[in-house]
DNA sequence: ATCATTTGACCGGC
DNA sequence: GCCGGTCAAATGAT
């Protein structure tokens, strides 16, 4: 067995206890649908078998199709595939908010592993800021249906909403070994390209799981404060172009990488529904960990405009956390 | 040259 | 007809 087999068979397993917990709090939860309980149990499967998988181990039948209990998801699939209209609200769909502020530093981009391109924009009625539409860059190659969509809050312009539709059928095939192969071009930005992106995921979310922790304290003392919206959140980098200045954006992502537990606080808005720190909330994902797309900041930059101009901060500083919600649930980390 | 983003057009559901 | 979601040609970035 490899080394990024081995870091895999790792991830696969932390990946599958953490979703295991999050499953037995969801039973506990009322609010909690049965399609969520579905979901993370075809979610705990992906991740045996992708463990399984990564000591060569047989299953005999392909990730996300095979296991007994995955009736819903290959329904799901073959909606996805031959139903674009009842696709739509047969998959799965979660939302995860992720909050940020100025102040902290978070070393690195931060982003999910997993690629996304963005095919669309929509001004949506009610809504102070546009709604950015993004797929699995794999959609062509591996047919992959996965899709997100990012809209700044409005109530705060610190907050950044997004959706998640559809699972990632892609494979990490195509990317496993972290430097792309001929003619893909893949993330140039990330930090040690000759690392795998598994275990490029690990490292960054090392990295957020310091900055988050260090963050907490100072973000739960902002809590009860309102952000101020007469500045930007965003620092543009100084390479963008002087009209999408008044555009901030932060270096952010939506999903941040692996594992990471610390306290959860309670939102005066939302007590009352169930939360837990959740541990890779990708693991949705079962694509592979995508060397990062380099168009993760512009999404946010074209998703999170904002039509201030003013003070700026430094990029690599924010205050990050989020909440995740799935169903009715709600997760904080 | 190739791939990503932008943005108006288009489509389907309600 | 409105609106959210997607398509695809034009444009931009590397």
């Amino acid at each position: 067995m490899g080394d990024w087999d081995h870091k895999n068979l790792i991830n696969e397993l932390v990946q599958g206890k953490d979703l295991a917990r999050q499953l037995q709090i969801s039973l506990n939860a009322p609010s909690s649908s049965q399609e969520t309980r579905e979901f993370l149990i075809q979610k705990i499967v992906d991740s045996f078998e992708k463990a399984l998988s990564a000591i060569n181990w047989n299953t005999g039948s392909p990730p996300l199709s095979g296991s007994p209990r995955s009736e819903d998801s290959e329904k799901d699939l073959k909606d996805q595939e031959h139903n674009a209209s009842r696709k739509r609200k047969a998959m799965p769909r979660w939302t995860k908010q992720i909050r940020f502020k100025p102040g902290l530093g978070v070393e690195g981009p931060l982003d999910d592993g997993y690629s996304w391109r963005k095919y669309g924009q929509k001004d949506i009625l009610g809504a102070k800021y546009p709604r950015g539409y993004y797929r699995c860059t794999h959609r062509n190659v591996q047919g992959c249906l996965a899709t997100k969509q990012v809209q700044k809050s409005d109530e705060d312009p610190y907050v950044l909403e997004i959706t998640y539709r559809g699972k990632h059928t892609c494979t990490q095939a195509s990317n496993v070994n972290g430097a792309s192969p001929s003619g893909t071009r893949e993330n140039n930005k990330e930090p040690n390209p000759n690392l795998g992106a598994q275990q490029q995921n690990v490292q960054q979310s090392q990295e957020l799981l310091m900055s988050l922790r260090a963050g907490l304290r100072i973000l739960t003392q902002n809590l009860d404060t309102p952000a101020q919206p007469s500045f930007p959140p965003f620092y543009v980098p100084s390479n963008t172009k002087p009209e999408n200045q008044a555009f901030l954006t932060p270096m952010i992502e939506n999903n941040f990488a692996q594992s990471f537990n610390y306290p959860s606080y309670m939102s005066p808005a939302t007590s009352g529904t169930t939360y837990f720190s959740i541990s890779d909330p990708d693991g949705v994902n079962t694509c592979g960990a995508n060397p990062t797309s380099g168009s993760q900041i512009n999404d946010i930059i074209s998703a999170a405009n904002s039509p201030t101009v003013g003070s700026s901060f430094p990029l690599d500083q924010f205050q990050l956390d989020q909440n995740f919600t799935f169903d009715n649930t709600r997760f904080f980390s």
